[in-house]
DNA sequence: TTACTATATCTGTTTTTTCGCATGTAATGA
DNA sequence: TCATTACATGCGAAAAAACAGATATAGTAA
């Protein structure tokens, strides 16, 4: 993972938010994310998409879901600079975790 | 300084290398980082231009140079985050610390 | 089979970013 | 004064990124 490829990789709101919420939770589908961002399905699928290749999430489909979370093989300093963003900029994914918290819980989505 | 600013004027090599290079230094002139770089002046100079707009660059002007460092104010947080990629990536600009240290010592540029 | 659901991808468009090159500005020194 | 140096900025072009909306795919269930 080069530098320039994390940056690059969150230098977008819809794509920091995510994974950020990712570092909180150990894994969120794709219609969690879309409840949690408010957008609509193809744009978080396509910036989840965007991630995946970057080499910061991994994907794990269990029949109709696809279930995300932060790549296993994340190297020790990035998975530090996302939580170090996290651990001092809880309120800019204060409203998204809101927003999860009132997903339905027996069904997915 | 919010996540999604810092990361935006990160997501470049040209203005990720000028920050990193100036983790490393107290401070460079605009023709220390050229000579660093390798790229034009005017490119350069926009660049340390928008990382100054974004809050991570302090300008001072002596003379005919402008000297760019790290803000002072820059928050914690950030400043690991920066820290932290240089500790771990230090070949990424390793080859501009080598220009770098070609510069001529007497006159600055 | 058909219908439905969750997700992915395609297509065309708009917006944003980056760039090169020319020009402008400000400090210095002859 | 004029010339030079170091840097900034204006401008138009090119490239990249982001978008909405339509469509495709794949699993599930009737």
């Amino acid at each position: 993972m080069q530098p320039l490829t994390l940056y690059k990789a969150i230098a977008d709101g819809t794509r920091l938010k995510a994974v950020l919420l990712l570092c909180q939770q150990p894994e969120l589908c794709v219609c969690d994310l879309m409840q949690a961002l408010g957008e609509p399905q193809p744009k978080v699928s396509r910036h989840l998409a965007l991630l995946k290749k970057a080499g910061l999430l991994q994907d794990r489909k269990r029949g109709l879901w696809v279930f995300y979370r932060l790549h296993p093989a994340l190297p020790a300093w990035a998975e530090m600079v996302l939580r170090q963003t996290l651990a001092h900029n809880p309120e800019f994914i204060r409203d998204n975790i809101a927003s999860l918290a009132n997903r339905p819980a027996v069904t997915c989505c």
